[in-house]
DNA sequence: CTTAATAGACTACAAACGTAATCCTCTGTC
DNA sequence: GACAGAGGATTACGTTTGTAGTCTATTAAG
C-alpha cells in the first residue's frame, strides 16, 4: 500500500528533532535545531510540506499547531537505507558494510557488539 | 580543496553504467542502462551536467563525445557514504552497521567474511 | 476598545532534477 | 553537390527543494 514519499535533506533534519520530543509546535522544532540553522519561517515550510506527503500531522492547540509523526525513523531508515544501497552499492550489502568498516570510526567497543551480533545471526 | 559535487538518483545510474566500462559514448552509455529507462537525449543532459560539476570529462573523437570519469565510485561512495550516515543515522555508525545487519539479506558466507574482517580490525 | 505582537496561511523565487525536444552541423550517400 | 541521418549543443518545462517574505487573523496588553 503505502509508498514511502520522499523525505528531503532539510525535512530529515526536522523530523529527527521532532521524533527526539513529539508532539511538537513549530517554534519548538526550531529551538531544538542547530542555533541559527534556518529561520522560523523556514522550518514552518518544512512542516507544512511533510504534512502534506503524508510524513506528520498536525493539531490546532489553541494559537499553534502541534505537530507529530506517522512515519516512525525505524521506518524511514528502512526505506532510506534500501534506497541508498540499491544506488550506492548496487544491492550489494556486504561490500557496503565492508566500505563502512574501512571509512568510519567503530571503537573497539563497537567492532566487539558487531561481532557478537554476526554470531548469532550466524548461528 | 575540490568540495564533493553532488550526483543525483539520475545521475549515479549513469555513473555506474560508465564506471562500468570507461570510456563511453553518450550512446553505449544508454544501451549499458536498463532497457527503456531513458531516452537518448536524457542521457545525453545527464553526461553534460556531470561534466558541469566536473564528475567526467568529455574528449570529443571523431563524430562523438567519449566520456570518462573524474572521480572514482569509491570516491562517491565515501562521500555519498558519510552523508547518508550523518543524515539518517545521526552520524552513529554502529547503530547503522546492525539495521543493516538486521533489514537487509547477509548470506552466511557474508557474515563469516565480516566476523573475519572485524576480527581483524578488532587487533 | 485599540493596538501590537504572533502564529499560521499563502506567496515567492531561484537552483537542481527528471525528462526530453528542437536546432544546427558534419558526413556519408546518390 | 544536395540531401538525409547521426550526434552534439541549446532550449524547454514541470516538479522538488532550499530558503524565506508577506498577508491575515487572533490574542494579550494597556
Amino acid at each position: 500500500m503505502s509508498n514511502a514519499p520522499r523525505i528531503s535533506d532539510a525535512e530529515w533534519e526536522v523530523m529527527k528533532a521532532l521524533w527526539d520530543h513529539e508532539p511538537m509546535t513549530a517554534v519548538d522544532v526550531l529551538a531544538r535545531l542547530a542555533h541559527d540553522l534556518w529561520k522560523q519561517k523556514t522550518v514552518n515550510t518544512f512542516l507544512v510540506r511533510l504534512e502534506a506527503k503524508g510524513v506528520v500531522e498536525s493539531k490546532r492547540e489553541g494559537r499553534a499547531n502541534v505537530y507529530r509523526s506517522l512515519l516512525s525513523e525505524s521506518e524511514c531508515r528502512r526505506v532510506e537505507g534500501s534506497q541508498f544501497l540499491s544506488k550506492v552499492f548496487r544491492g550489494e550489502v556486504a561490500p557496503m558494510m565492508l566500505h563502512f568498516i574501512e571509512n568510519e570510526e567503530l571503537s573497539g567497543d563497537d567492532i566487539d557488539e558487531l561481532r557478537r551480533i554476526l554470531e548469532e545471526k550466524g548461528k
